[in-house]
RNA sequence: GCCGGAAUGGCGGAACGGCAGACGCGGAGCACUCAAAAUGCUUUGUUCGAAAGGACGUGUGGGUUCAAAUCCCACUUUCGGCACCA
């Protein structure tokens, strides 16, 4: 710290040191106080990861939603503003086989030094509410909700091709593919066939899309459209083709069943069941090439599958199905470009009006069928030919039309289809939360009984953390081996533990009891503050958290534990902060440390400067912005109110009346602007009025003038969302007690705003020419006099002809030349 | 390929269709000082001009309008997301 200590200068340390312990005596954000009767606000961070300790992304993060945390404090809302750790995970676990230690104690060492940091940092955090997810107190009612699930058939096993990361030795989900990487190592993610839990998602694919309509203005636009992209419904039919020689017929799903008649073959998932079926009464020739195949897609993984100039592959299986609308005898092939887990896994292909059957036709010279007149019509809309009856339909009827037909033979039906795939939650690991379900040779898959909850992880002593395939609670013989509690039979507990997204997805209810023993969360308190009415978090979770986090609300919901069905009703993504243009990384060499930045600048200085960067969702390059600066602002601040010699309680009406119009319009300016976001501007007012105050102090209105304690004071208020040090140092000073965070905002005069003078702009042909002041009630004939009485004005217009004049009294007058 | 953002001084960024560049960083100058730091004040889009005062200016090209950073169309660059989803 540069400044020198003593009593007339702005110390950060000091006032930092002073003011911490005091408020943990005063806990001026306890949403907890019996009888409080302030509107209650829900405003939630994402909690963190506990892996290491805070950095600069955890920094701009909490610096924002303590911003508005803060704003509907002094509002006079009883906010609660909770945090906690998503305290489960690989990460904890890749740490504790490097270094030889227990999860646990690492995990825990972490939260400790991430919860220091956070006091230190000021967040509004309410304390007693913390909640930390490998807690058993609260995973057990992970596991609660699990059986819930389960009991409602939303929870289910079944056998198929997953994802699995081959360094991770896991499986994973969908949404944690990322371009064919492992979201977590960047391994290339291959596909296994595991039976594995899931999470029903599907069921409510068709709510978790609509309802975002409902998220519309309150949520980034981005986020709404990567959710509907990611649940991507569409529209078609699904088609029945009867198949020479067996007895069910194999369904499609298609979007355009307008172009069935031009369907020439048939395409099957090669590493699906069905094709393995139909390929069994083949010849043994095409059976060999059918394997090989197989062998060399399963290899392959999705990077190698997904190269977009990658040709076309396939085999022919020997067998044909019947097209139903012209009993045309479609070939029926196996390829990889068809996926086993959309639709049904077998398409109908149209190689005249789809690319990629188009250059499977190619390359296997497979006759094609143009259905649409016109080859330059790119979507097909024009009248249908080689269609039959149908022919000069256009691509709307056409499809309507042969659906028709089709239902009428019982041979298909309109359908819809998502890209939305149900949500692997099993782990092949050991931090996480155990499956309830005990495994018994005769009962088949037993819950474990309420009563018995939680199933707590076994110690991780002697257990062999390093990832192989399958989970590491198997070894743990005594935890596994127990006896059925349905029939009491030695059984086996499921040795799964659960992706740690189901934690995160609810985790939000919690903190409304989080150490309650006898239910998950209080449905009354979940009446009275959720859902959250602000969230706050980075764009990362745009689909994963935040789609889950709906889902389980919406299962709350018809379980009617919840009233309500999304859980988040606003939503802010913060951008990240950079280095040089890039991400912060050791590697890269341009890592700044939060805690340096905090030692240098003190945390007020440094949660400002995450405010004042820019839109809070636009990244923040540390290169580019000036936390000296932010210091050097907050002292100035600071100063001013040392400078205000009135006492308190004086009464402001008989101060200067333009300093007072200054701090009443900063009144007025700032609320909208935190409500809309724009934290940014709303620190340029507060530095507006700082300079303002400044002159008043410097010129002949000076510090006894009751108008600069109006000023200092609105300045400390509207400090204490940004640097509650400093803010809480300057209300000491202006001799208030502690507690300027709960001061309240004081509303504006509007009569203090009223003005009689405006400044009237005098354009020629658009470009300004000339501003005098008018007054307010100026009629128009006189503004356009004073117009034209300018003799910028007259110069201006010189020769030309005037073609026309606007005059918007009292603001402007507008003279355009011919 | 498809779907979304974004583009404003040396830099971060402001601007209900009506004074472009608020506020800050950086720069320059002045005051205080033996000096420096700190602080305070002035100044700072480019350009012509001694000045008064002009010209130009919000990625590019068009359009709507008395008036466009803002609305419309096309394009360029760039950043995200999705991507063999039938």
């Amino acid at each position: 710290m540069k400044q020198l200590s003593t009593e007339h200068e702005y110390d950060v340390q000091a006032i930092q040191d002073k003011w911490l312990p005091i408020w943990d005596e005063l806990k001026p954000f306890d949403s907890n106080k019996p009888g409080d009767t302030r509107p209650k606000k829900y405003v939630l961070d994402m909690f963190p990861y506990p892996s290491g300790d805070l950095h600069m992304g955890h920094a701009e993060a909490y610096a924002l939603g303590d911003v508005i945390a803060r704003y509907w404090a002094q509002k006079g809302f009883n906010v609660m503003h909770p945090i906690g750790w998503d305290s489960f995970g690989l990460p904890a676990e890749n740490a504790a086989i490097k270094r030889g230690l227990d999860p646990k104690g690492w995990t825990y060492d972490n939260i400790e030094q991430q919860r220091s940091s956070m006091r230190r940092y000021a967040c509004s955090f309410d304390w007693d509410r913390v909640l930390v997810t490998s807690d058993p107190i609260y995973y057990r009612w992970n596991q609660w909700l699990f059986l819930e699930f389960y009991k409602r058939g939303l929870a289910y096993r079944k056998n198929s091709p997953v994802n699995w990361c081959p360094s991770c030795q896991t499986v994973l989900a969908n949404e944690q593919v990322v371009q064919g990487l492992c979201e977590r190592c960047d391994s290339a993610v291959t596909k296994k066939s595991l039976t594995q839990w899931y999470f029903k998602v599907t069921d409510y694919a068709d709510r978790l899309l609509d309802d975002l309509d409902g998220l519309e203005g309150n949520w980034p636009n981005k986020v709404l459209s990567m959710q509907r992209n990611w649940i991507g419904r569409s529209y078609g039919a699904e088609v029945s083709f009867e198949v020479e020689g067996r007895d069910e017929p194999i369904t499609v799903y298609t979007t355009r069943p307008d172009t069935l008649f031009g369907a020439t073959f048939m395409v099957v998932a090669v590493d699906s069941a069905l094709a393995s079926e139909l390929v069994e009464t083949a010849d043994s020739t095409i059976r060999a090439e059918f394997d090989s195949y197989l062998e060399k897609t399963k290899k392959s993984n999705d990077i190698e599958r997904l190269a977009t100039d990658r040709e076309k592959t396939g085999v022919f299986i020997g067998r044909y199905a019947i097209n139903p609308v012209n009993g045309e005898k479609l070939p029926i092939w196996a390829s990889d470009y068809v996926l086993a887990d959309y639709g049904t896994g077998a398409i109908m292909a149209v190689p005249a009006h789809d690319e990629r059957d188009a250059e499977f036709a190619v390359k296997f010279s497979l006759p094609v069928i143009p259905v649409v007149a016109d080859p330059e019509d790119e979507n097909g809309d024009g009248p249908r030919i080689n269609s039959g009856s149908f022919d000069g339909l256009l691509r709307e009827e056409a499809g309507d039309k042969i659906v028709e037909f089709l239902a009428a033979k019982q041979a298909g039906k309109k359908a819809k289809n998502f890209r939305l795939r149900d949500w692997l939650i099993s782990r092949q690991r050991y931090w996480g939360t155990p499956i309830p379900i005990i495994h018994c040779d005769t009962c088949g898959e037993v819950p474990v009984p309420a009563d018995q909850l939680p199933v707590e992880l076994p110690s991780a002593e002697g257990l062999d953390l390093k990832p192989k395939g399958t989970s590491p609670l198997g070894a743990a013989t005594d935890w596994v081996n127990v006896a059925c509690p349905s029939c009491g039979a030695p059984a086996k507990r499921d040795t799964d533990t659960m992706d740690t997204f189901v934690d995160s997805s609810w985790y939000f209810l919690r903190y409304l009891s989080p150490k309650s023993e006898t239910e998950a969360f209080p449905i009354q308190a979940a009446k009275d503050w959720a859902p959250v009415d602000q969230y706050v978090g980075g764009v990362t979770h745009a689909i994963l958290h935040l789609l889950y986090a709906r889902f389980f609300t919406k299962v709350l919901n018809d379980i009617g534990m919840i009233d309500f069905n999304e859980p988040f009703t606003r939503l802010l993504n913060q951008g990240m902060v950079q280095m040089n243009g890039s991400a912060m990384s050791k590697s890269r060499g341009n890592l700044v440390r939060l805690s340096d930045q905090l030692g240098d600048h003190g945390v007020d200085a440094v949660r400002l400067t995450m405010a004042f960067a820019g839109p809070p969702e636009e990244d923040i390059d540390w290169a580019d912005v000036s936390p000296a600066g932010s210091a050097k602002f907050l002292a100035r601040a600071w100063r001013a109110a040392k400078d205000v010699t009135c006492a308190p309680g004086v009464d402001f009406s008989k101060g200067n009346t333009e300093l007072r119009k200054a701090t009443h319009t900063f009144l007025r300016d700032f609320s909208p602007l935190i409500e809309n976001f724009k934290f940014n501007v709303a620190v340029a007012k507060v530095m507006e009025l700082v300079n303002a105050l400044r002159k008043a102090l410097d010129g002949n209105i000076g510090g006894a003038d009751p108008s600069a304690r109006e000023a200092a004071e609105a300045v400390a208020i509207g400090l204490s969302l940004f640097a509650p040090y400093t803010s809480e140092d300057m209300w000491a000073v202006l001799g208030h007690q502690p507690g300027v965070a709960l001061a309240g905002l004081p509303e504006a005069d509007e009569t203090l705003l009223v003005e009689n003078s405006i400044t009237a702009i005098v354009q020629v042909d658009g470009k300004l020419r000339d501003k005098f002041e008018v007054p307010i009630d100026i009629t128009a004939e006189q503004l356009r006099e004073r117009a034209f009485a300018s003799e910028n004005v007259t110069r201006a217009i010189g020769d030309s002809e005037i073609a026309n004049v606007i005059v918007r009294e009292p603001k402007l007058v507008n003279i355009a030349t011919k």
